[in-house]
DNA sequence: CGCCGGGTTGATAGCCCTCAACTTGGGTGG
DNA sequence: CCACCCAAGTTGAGGGCTATCAACCCGGCG
């Protein structure tokens, strides 16, 4: 259960044993079934979340009702909103299971004391978010170019992972409609 | 000289003098007048840079030879490319003054070595990265929306900084072309 | 077997881009 | 100090990409 989560800290920083041994008693495990909610609207995210198993999708629904996929997390993703958890304020974001799906969770005001604990712990999720923000600055200069470009980038970095998400998400987190995206995938 | 950033620091954890002495010793600084480049695309990036006067703004050229602005920088922002510092490959980006500009830069490698020797600077990184990433994740919402609603949130946010950046560079940073904000601007 | 969510396809419309011409203003050199 | 020049901004016309709406198909699940 845990030899994932260890496997993906183990390539940025070393833990020993003890401080392994520490982090992963601070950890939840939950299952959600497909269609489960993880957070909603209006609730207050107070966890991270480490997907060993399944699919998530994280999304905001707007004023017409439509919603716009902020991002979808797969086995070896970590999940949650950072700005709910960094001000305190309620979640704009529903995160639901897109499968069966098993997460590890931590809660935020406990990883924060462990990163006074355990300092390599502190610059793990340092590069992570290094890397996290350098996946935002690509998407965002992919948004703005065509539909079909966006389509080929998201072909070339995510496709392995294409049919276990439905084509309306994938449009969604593309920015385009689920018919546009077709009519691309239809052509070739 | 050193204000700025002492205090920009001191928002998030409290470095002792020596702490403090000896991170402002790995500082350099740089003046830019005017269109001067920071950075460059192809050159590798191995530093980050602090604003103390001034503003930067940084963008990609694409194959059509379109300018898209990523971010701009103006006092008390840092600014600099961590895909390139990560990865040791060419940045894609240029960054040029928009004013005749100051900053303070600090090499990655020895920002590297500086993170084992304060903690508490570690710390800080990682948690302006943290909000780096949720104003990402904020702007990648706000591109699904039309051109007037990005404008307006552009101008909730930053509007006090408009005058000083030209209106084809806000289009840019908007995903709009200079036309249409234009014309959003003129319609009230 | 029926329902429903997801996908497909066509017709239409609209937002915004592009191109082009003109205006304005700040900076620079004579 | 003035005149020129170029970058930036403004305004109009036209078109294209993509959204929207609608109808229909399909497969899986209850």
């Amino acid at each position: 259960m845990y030899d994932l989560i260890l496997h993906n800290i183990s390539r940025h920083v070393s833990l020993d044993p003890q401080e392994q041994e520490l982090f992963l008693s601070a950890l939840k495990h939950r299952t959600l079934r497909r269609k489960e909610f993880l957070l909603q609207e209006g609730e207050r995210c107070r966890h991270d979340h480490f997907v060993i198993k399944g699919s998530l999708r994280q999304y905001e629904t707007d004023e017409e009702g439509r919603d716009n996929v902020m991002q979808f997390a797969f086995e070896d993703w970590w999940i949650g909103d950072w700005y709910s958890m960094l001000t305190g304020t309620p979640t704009v974001f529903n995160i639901d299971a897109l499968e069966d799906t098993e997460v590890l969770m931590i809660e935020k005001t406990r990883l924060d004391e462990l990163f006074l604990e355990i300092p390599k712990l502190e610059r793990y999720f340092r590069i992570i978010m290094q890397h996290a923000f350098v996946a935002l600055q690509h998407r965002i200069l992919f948004l703005q170019k065509s539909a079909e470009e966006r389509y080929a980038d998201f072909y070339s970095r995510y496709g392995h992972f294409e049919q276990r998400v439905a084509q309306q998400h994938i449009a969604s987190y593309l920015g385009i409609s689920r018919e546009t995206l077709n009519r691309i995938k239809n052509k070739q």
